[in-house]
This record gives C-alpha cells, sequence and structure tokens, in this order.
RNA sequence: GGGCCGCUAGCUCAGUGGUAGAGCACGUGACUUUUAAUCACGGUGUCGAUGGUUCGAUCCCAUCGCGGCCCA
C-alpha cells in the first residue's frame, strides 16, 4: 500500500477491516461466483415492472464496488458499480443472517462485495437487489471523492485515471469510444483485404517522419536505438515484400512539446494500398470516418466544442497554396497569386505581413506551411482535405507530374486539428536519395526535425515499390472529436505527467 | 520556451495581514422501501514547498514544484 496520510477516514476504515477479521471475515477472499453483472442485470431487466420481478422470482449473484449507503438503521440500501451500470442492493436485519448484516454494517464506501438474492422493485419503483447474503470481497481504505461533483480536479483525474473511473461514468464512456472505433477501423480495413502487422517500436533510424524521437540504448548489443516516430518505411518495405495492403495501428513517440493535441507517445493508424493514388485515400478516407463515426457513437455528426461537426461525405478539397491564398488575401485585403508562395522571397515577405517571422534557412514550402498552420488550421473545423503540398516539407511524397514542385499530398483537418495526412508514396529510388540528401543538408543546418538517411529503405525501393498510396490517422485526436474531449490526456488513459515527489 | 491563472479538509469550493469555513464525505445517536434519504449533535487541516518583509504570513514579495489555458 502506498501509505495514505493518516486521517480520521482511513483510521476508521481501517478499524472497520479488523472488525471484519474479527467476525471471521476474511480480509482478502480469492474468488466471487457471480451470475450476472450490475450491467448484465440493468440490461435484462431494466424494464421489468415490479410485478413481473414479484411473479418471476428472479435469483442473482452479483458483485460490485459500493458508491452510495443510505442507512436506516435497521435496514439500509447500497448502490453497486461494475464500472459501467449502477444497481441498488437492498439490506435488512431481519432477512439476512446476523453475520451479514453485521458486514453491511461495517462496509465503507469503495469497498467491494458480493451480494445474493432477488430482484424486486421499491416503492419509487428502483430496480435493486434484496439480499438474502453479502460477502465481503475487498477494503477501500482511501474516502472516495464527492457523489455528487465527483472527482473534476484534471490532474488527479489523469494521475489516479483509476479513481476518475470509479467516480466519473464520463469517464468511462471515451475510452469505451475508444476502444469501438478500433473495432470499428479494424474490421474496415480487414474487409477491404488489409493485413494488420507490426512493425519494430525500437528502430536504428527513426524514420517516416519529421520529428525528434527519444533516444534509447541496447546494452548487450551497445546499440543505440530510436523510439519510432513513424511505421511508415518499415510497412513500405513490408509493400515492396508483396503485402500490398497493410496496416498498423501503434503507437508513435515523438519528443516534442506537450500540449492539449500533442503527447508524447499518441497511437496511429498507419495504411499502405499498393496500386492506388492520394486521391483514391481521400475518398477512402471519407468512408472510414464516416463507418467508424457511426459505429462508435451511434451517429453522423458529433458536437465538437459547442459546434456541430458532420462526418457524412464528400468533404471539401482544397490544395494548400489555395488555402493559404485566400487566408492571407482576406487578412491583408489584396490578392496574392500563386507564384507568390512558390518564391521565397514573395512567400517570407507576405509571412512577415501576416505577422510570421521566416527563419533565414527556410524556404518558400516551410513559410507556406507556417502561414498554413498560423491562419488557416483551425478555422478548418468541418472535415476537409487540403492537398497538394510543397515538395520541400514532403521528403517521402511522389511529385505531381505536371508540378515537380508540388507532391501527391493531403491533410484531412477536422475541428481545427490535423487527423490525418496522406501521400502518393515516392518510389522512385534515386529521387528518394536525393531528398534524403536535401533533408541532411536541413539536418546539418541545425534542424532536428529533419529526416535522416535510411539506406536500406532505398534499396527496399530498387527492388520495386508498386506505385502506392499511404496514410496515417492519428487516433487519439479522431478520440476526441468523436467524444468532444478538449484534451488529448482525456482520452489517454496514462498521458504524461511529470513525476511528483513522494506522497500527494 | 513566453504570458496569464490555479494549488486551502478525503472531494467540490469559499475566505482573511491576527493560526480557517461551507456542502458532501466522516463520527455519535434516531430511523425496516430510500435514492443528493431525513433529523440532532460533532469539525477533521503542514492553507503546494522554501526563503523574505512584518510584532505577527494561508494572505504581501521572491524563488522553486505540479497543473491548467493561451502563444511560440
Amino acid at each position: 500500500m502506498s501509505e495514505p496520510r493518516e486521517n480520521a477516514q482511513l483510521v476508521e476504515r481501517r478499524a472497520n477491516l479488523a472488525a471484519l477479521v474479527e467476525l471471521g471475515v476474511p480480509a482478502y477472499p480469492h474468488r466471487f461466483d457471480c451470475t450476472d453483472t450490475p450491467s448484465a442485470i440493468v440490461a435484462a431487466h431494466g424494464d421489468t415492472s415490479g410485478a413481473d420481478l414479484d411473479t418471476a422470482q428472479i435469483k442473482t449473484v452479483t458483485a460490485g464496488r459500493v458508491l452510495i449507503v443510505r442507512s436506516f438503521g435497521k435496514a439500509r440500501f447500497l448502490v453497486i458499480s461494475d464500472g459501467v451500470s449502477r444497481l441498488q442492493v437492498y439490506v435488512r436485519q431481519d432477512t439476512l443472517s446476523e453475520r451479514d448484516f453485521k458486514i453491511a454494517a461495517l462496509l465503507d464506501i469503495g469497498d467491494l462485495i458480493g451480494v445474493d438474492g432477488r430482484l424486486f422493485r421499491t416503492r419509487t419503483n428502483e430496480l435493486t437487489v434484496w439480499a438474502a447474503r453479502i460477502e465481503f470481497l475487498a477494503k477501500c481504505f482511501v474516502p472516495l471523492p464527492e457523489k455528487w461533483h465527483g472527482l473534476r480536479d484534471v490532474e488527479t483525474r489523469y494521475r489516479r485515471r483509476y479513481v476518475d473511473l470509479i467516480v466519473n461514468p464520463a469517464s468511462r464512456r471515451v475510452f469505451e469510444v475508444r476502444a469501438r472505433v478500433l473495432i470499428s477501423i479494424r474490421a474496415f480495413l480487414l474487409d477491404r483485404g488489409y493485413l494488420e502487422v507490426e512493425t519494430p517500436m525500437m528502430q536504428p533510424v527513426a524514420g517516416g517522419a519529421l520529428a525528434r524521437p527519444f533516444v534509447t540504448h541496447h546494452n548487450a548489443q551497445d546499440m543505440r536505438l530510436y523510439l519510432r516516430v513513424a511505421p511508415e518505411l518499415y510497412l513500405k518495405r513490408l509493400v515492396v515484400g508483396g503485402i500490398e495492403r497493410v496496416f498498423e495501428i501503434n503507437r508513435n513517440f515523438r519528443n516534442e512539446g506537450i500540449s492539449t493535441q500533442h503527447n508524447p507517445e499518441f497511437t496511429m493508424l498507419e495504411f499502405y494500398q499498393a496500386y492506388s493514388d492520394y486521391r483514391d485515400l481521400m475518398t477512402m478516407t471519407e468512408q472510414l470516418l464516416a463507418t467508424v463515426a457511426h459505429e462508435a457513437t451511434g451517429g453522423d455528426e458529433v458536437r465538437v466544442g459547442g459546434q456541430t461537426v458532420s462526418f457524412r461525405p464528400p468533404y471539401p478539397r482544397v490544395s494548400l497554396r489555395q488555402a493559404v491564398r485566400e487566408a492571407v488575401s482576406a487578412k491583408l485585403g489584396v490578392p496574392v497569386r500563386e507564384p507568390d508562395l512558390r518564391n521565397r522571397e514573395t512567400a517570407a515577405a507576405l509571412a512577415v505581413r501576416v505577422g510570421l517571422e521566416p527563419g533565414p534557412d527556410q524556404g518558400a514550402g516551410p513559410i507556406t506551411m507556417g502561414i498554413f498552420e498560423a491562419l488557416c488550421e483551425r478555422t478548418l473545423v468541418q472535415p476537409t482535405f487540403i492537398h497538394d503540398f510543397p515538395t520541400e516539407v514532403s521528403p517521402l511524397s511522389k511529385q505531381r507530374a505536371d508540378d515537380p514542385d508540388t507532391v501527391e499530398r493531403f491533410e484531412l483537418f477536422v475541428a481545427g486539428m490535423e487527423l490525418a495526412n496522406a501521400f502518393s508514396e515516392l518510389n522512385d529510388p534515386v529521387e528518394q536519395r536525393r531528398r534524403f540528401e536535401a533533408q541532411l543538408r536541413d539536418r546539418q543546418g541545425g534542424d532536428l526535425e529533419a529526416h535522416q538517411m535510411d539506406e536500406d529503405y532505398i534499396r527496399a525501393l530498387e527492388y520495386g515499390l508498386p506505385p502506392t498510396a499511404g496514410e496515417g490517422l492519428g487516433i487519439d485526436r479522431l478520440v476526441m472529436v468523436l467524444t468532444d474531449s478538449p484534451s488529448i490526456r482525456d482520452v489517454i488513459l496514462f498521458p504524461l505527467m511529470r513525476s511528483r515527489e513522494v506522497s500527494e
């Protein structure tokens, strides 16, 4: 036990357990045979009338955590929960053994109990188990948060998620939606002939995304390893290997700042489809999100931050430079031409005019991206595809046949957040080497997020990668949208928190 | 990294330069169909930490810690 701070309630609860042991009740019994969970009982008999219950004489053996006690001296009502549903238990001195009534009298809120009894409805029509037997199952020594306000303090909710889950049903629901999202995505992809795989989380070269990696070390091999920032390069190796539809749902790690949209470890879906391009993936993404939203929440629309977001296809498709031109024009009141965004000097001048400070080494592509992030992102509430990105910021994407400065890439924005990133994969090993070398120059210039050289990946491309489209979709952010959660920490069970000294 | 805000009882929160309050929870008593049960009585605390100012600091100041929001 973690030595909770001494207080009157802790002392009281210890004494209550001691009193149970005094009665011969095991403090930590090993098992309890249930016939039904509270959820199953509520699901089966939530609508059964009291008269029908009395006629049927339904017996049940169930268990759960005591959340509420209302005592009347010689009788008491307990509310127990299995984490999902709450069920009332009625305890009467004259219908219980002396031992069991004493157990009931010694219970504290938070204790775990087993109940054997029959179902009935009280005068106030509450579905209730009339207890014929009570078993003590485990002690809760720490007082639970208030029954009315619950646990509000976000820090405690994240640090002690178990308490959050006990007292805040809304928190449980978020993680149920999250689980349904994953089930739905898997079903969607499996139905389309995809194979689910797992690729290395520890990589000698951290590639597949422009991001700073965590560094670790393998002792026996005396080898520097990185926690992956993306599975991308491994998944494309698998497409080379003939797995023409492949996906992975797993964690990525990025050694960057924490915010309401960023946790150092986060869950991504990545999928690759041979013989397809990024336009195919836009259509597929629309279908995927409409399906997932429906299966996870029951509808096509969700409320997010007071606004309604509709996942019904089709979603608008706007080119990146078009979006930036419109935003800059609107802000400055002057027309902006596409060539202005392709030229480093004119792009930098526009960036300065909208209040940004482009770095001396930044090219037109990164500057355009900077303007997009500053002016456009948060305005994209309804699902919107932003497509055709500058080649400079997309080292793994295939150029447009008619425009080598632009790659076939899109990002999907919903509720002001980037939810997905996809492109036609660059499969020319000579061009890929050139892109990596350009990234290396950025790296030498101090850009710690620039891509590293990956010789084996280039070799894989030399064996021949079919024309392929690939996409990454942020699961945490999708769940944020579907559950109207303002912070990524609300949808991650145990988000990263700074460690805290000693007891709290 | 910068700005602003928060940290007071187990929980949710008030509050004051003179060692602290409410509701819930908890304790004692009453109560055999209540449901934020009710009624009576009781008041639990390193006021995030450390320094400083002061006769006196939970309050004012500084530094630190943890968290939140916004910005980069």
